[in-house]
DNA sequence: TATAATTAAATTGTACACAATTTAAAATGA
DNA sequence: TCATTTTAAATTGTGTACAATTTAATTATA
């Protein structure tokens, strides 16, 4: 990304540069399109994160903290507070597993179970202002993946 | 990115599925890259938003705050603390523009013009924990561009 | 088996993000 | 010119993120 361009010192004060950067347009991309889901999610009383945390309670009913949190790449930190609020508005319900007295397990509710079929509409409607063809979008999702794999720790 | 799958009363559930969102792999994939840059933000005190805030500072010396939102896609919500900090740092100061009481500029100090030395190493650094060829992170980045251009509003 | 080590969540503290509102200054216009 | 509108930051309030610590439960081991 950064043509390594020695000058002043043999300092590469190009890399520095906003333009030369990956990771910033990687954040920022993240949050304007976060913004976009955010007058859809409104409409079901969901934030991006509550959302996320739902698609996988839509998909396998119950989960523990530990686990989902491996799934979008949170901690209990970030997940209690969450999970907390989900549950405030009665789409999940939380209690310790009885084999293990430490894992928590969140379980999706009827109301939950319901607000499925409302949100089917949102990845149709988002789907308009993202503006890339297909194949840029494959390209796009599979290069993030690979980003997100190439994790070591 | 989600091929329509009509099933269940007509209603697409599989969009809903973690694994078929492209924003989601988005907002992890940044999170867990600015996680990487923390051990080495942490040498120079600098959070991932106030080093990107610096990056501007670095290139152009000084800036008003609208400007800054503009090239940062961020608030005067959030960057108000930010320059705050900044400023508590010595690594700029903050003053109203005398032609325009409403604006406020902020101008890097030498001790900030100081960091930009140490900063240098940092890309570098980064670039061998991304884990892309060359050719990928210029796609990414292209596409990534794209993305945020697309934002109609 | 009593103690140590490990594990899972929750808690604590700091720093964003961002919508909405407020404040103050500048521009507009009847 | 003086009230109206617009604009730029700051403020307020809510909700993440995340490092570090704490708490409680389970597992491993001397």
């Amino acid at each position: 990304m950064c043509s390594s361009n020695m000058k002043e010192n043999n300092i590469d004060y190009d890399c520095l540069k906003l333009e030369n950067q990956l990771c910033f347009p990687l954040y920022a991309a993240s949050r304007e399109i976060i913004k976009r889901y955010r007058p859809l999610l409104d409409e079901l009383e969901l934030t991006y994160t509550q959302y996320i945390a739902m698609m996988v309670f839509w998909q396998q009913g119950s989960i523990n903290v530990k686990e989902l949190g491996k799934k979008l790449y949170l901690d209990s930190g970030t997940l209690t507070p969450v999970l907390k609020h989900l549950e405030t508005k009665n789409y999940i319900t939380r209690a310790r597993s009885p084999e293990d007295e430490r894992v928590v397990i969140a379980k999706i509710t009827p109301e939950g179970e319901a607000l499925k079929e409302k949100a089917a509409a949102i990845p149709q409607k988002m789907a308009c202002c993202f503006k890339l063809e297909p194949d840029e979008a494959i390209t796009l999702y599979s290069l993030l993946y690979k980003l997100l794999g190439s994790e070591s720790g």
